[in-house]
DNA sequence: TCACCATATAGCCAGATAGTTATCCTTGCA
DNA sequence: TGCAAGGATAACTATCTGGCTATATGGTGA
């Protein structure tokens, strides 16, 4: 069975939220926890209108969930797919490695 | 342990090459047999130029290889886990879907 | 009501890249 | 040797988007 055009858009969306560190750094910081944006905001090191806005983008894509908390708000991850597809993406660069450092998100 | 930034932009690239409609067309064409360059270019809609290029994105991605035959060039997946994103991707779809229509990579 | 904090949004710019056309390189064969 | 076919590459353009600054929105406490 194949995809269609449109069928393809959508997996393409889908990884083009991956494919950007900053996004793939937010995931990481969610990985443990529930976080708020100042949070993240500061673990990283870009401004806090870029990560509202990137996590609008994962949120768009089914890939956080958030929560209002006063006046903050908690982002998390929704699907526990995002894991699989970030230890998958690990795995494979750990095999490609000539000098092997193991990651591991 | 969390990803530095050189890490995350590895992460990043290989998503980056699943994250288009085209190579994920390619991908797709792929999925059952090796096949040529001009091969896939007459299942897809678009130029061999642009097929060549972006079977060298994703060779260089190591998510394809090739050997040549005679004045052809037959490609192929390169590794499983492309199977398995796909799937994983397509299996998200699938459930984030209103209306249910069974993707299948 | 006002001042303040947390978050979101708007508008802009610079860099990246998918796709095109034209051209080059390589291989096989007459 | 020459030519034709299959692929790769170059150069260009249009579009997209990550990140910035500035501003808007909304909740909280005095």
């Amino acid at each position: 069975m194949k995809l269609n055009a449109q069928q393809l858009e959508r997996v393409a969306n889908l990884f083009r939220a991956f494919a950007e560190p900053t996004r793939l750094a937010i995931v990481q910081e969610l990985k443990a926890d529930e976080m708020s944006v100042s949070d993240i905001v500061g673990c990283l090191s870009t401004s806090q209108a870029n990560v509202s806005k990137q996590l609008k983008l994962l949120h768009d894509a089914g890939l956080v969930s958030r929560r209002k908390q006063g006046t903050q708000v908690l982002y998390r991850i929704a699907d526990p797919m995002v894991f699989e597809l970030c230890r998958i993406a690990c795995d494979k660069l750990n095999r490609d490695a000539v000098r092997p450092a193991k990651l591991k998100f």
